[in-house]
DNA sequence: ATTAAAATTTAGGCAAAACTAAAAATTAAT
DNA sequence: ATTAATTTTTAGTTTTGCCTAAATTTTAAT
């Protein structure tokens, strides 16, 4: 597989997440800032390849060749990611553009030897899964922080937006992974919250609150 | 720089050690495994953007410009092979492949902090230097095991052929970068060397003896 | 100093992955 | 049910990096 390819597989992945009876020509071409006529040549040289299922004008879904493959590559980001954080001391809001290219590094035993270094960890730096050697994703029920309930204890587990401006912003708001949330009062007009965040009350917007991922 | 231009300018860089009055296109082309047609169109690409000094017939040389890049990518690639075999425990035969894929990762934070996390190693695993952050390298002299003196201590610095062959005969005797060598007899027909190596007493071929750096 | 051999360059093409513009199919709106 | 709008595909180009074959230049050999 190219490099190309492989953007492209990855794409259609997590666009099928949200949308799961078939991606868009358009949606992926927006992910990938091409061209949808791009994108058409492309889905044709992976129907090809027997990593997507192909119809005109139907929109496209991975195979499930095509769908191992999307995981082997979202578990290298994910572990790139990890070690980037935590070996290399980047911040989790410098790590993605870098681990955009390491994803595209070809060698199991790195990756396997890699996982091995860091610990076989779960998590990124984001909260996001890893899938492991075989594809197999654990599955964590969580919920938004604008879905929690009044006066019950959470904490954070991951974010939704994972775009460096959305990050900042939470180490500027000393928002990390495992602070604790408590929503004390849910304003009805915009549904703004005021939340206790480690011991600390504050605002948050509703846009924040649904990026925010709690258990 | 593309990964394609990157090549070249590491291959111009490695030849030009060995041949300093102008590298040849077909050398490169060996190097590079591909057609001397290719190379002269890449050499007019690379002349352009100021990264090499061409002219027609007359075989190529690095700029200062070019010289700084090859010299980035040559310590990116020994970076991430110390990475490979002190952080992943692969073994220096096996770190070559995956380093060249990996010294194309755009980074100057990536490869900095990865030189911090590693302790910045002045030495590869096959003994070769590290070019630091300005592309300074740090001179030592060496010389063959085929050119040392009878009967002197020496040891084991580097290896000349990082083969992974050579590197796997190199496993099989016991030999690594720190073993110790007296050269006790050289059989003048052949000049291959009766050598004690970590105080054991070996026969070692001229081919092989030309191979391994010693101080 | 010619000539032969080797090295290098030019010319013309090809495949991958992108693009623009136009055509076709689907979906939405009256 | 048509029409209009949107989405998607097709057709034809471009760029990069490679190729083959032919032409040119340099080097080596007589």
């Amino acid at each position: 597989m190219t490099t190309s390819e492989e953007n492209y597989i990855k794409v259609i992945y997590h666009l099928s997440l949200v949308s799961p009876k078939g991606v868009n020509t358009n949606a992926i071409a927006g992910m990938l800032e091409t061209k949808a006529s791009s994108v058409t040549d492309m889905l044709k040289k992976l129907s090809e390849k027997d990593l997507v299922s192909y119809q005109k004008y139907q929109g496209v879904s991975l195979t499930e060749n095509g769908l191992l493959s999307a995981k082997m590559i979202v578990r290298k980001h994910r572990l790139w990611e990890v070690f980037l954080v935590e070996k290399l001391a980047f911040n989790w809001d410098e790590v993605h553009e870098i681990a955009e290219e390491l994803e595209h590094i070809k060698s199991e035993a790195l990756i396997n030897k890699l996982d091995a270094f860091l610990g076989f960890p779960a998590f990124d730096p984001h909260g996001d899964p890893i899938p492991n050697e075989k594809g197999v994703i654990q599955k964590v029920n969580k919920l938004l922080l604008s879905e929690a309930e009044l006066n019950k204890e959470y904490y954070c587990i991951g974010v939704k937006d994972s775009s460096s401006e959305f990050l900042k912003y939470l180490d500027k708001q000393k928002i990390a992974l495992g602070s604790t949330f408590k929503v004390i009062e849910r304003e009805s007009f915009d549904d703004t919250l005021t939340v206790e965040i480690n011991a600390q009350e504050k605002i948050i917007s509703n846009k924040i609150a649904n990026n925010l991922y709690v258990q």
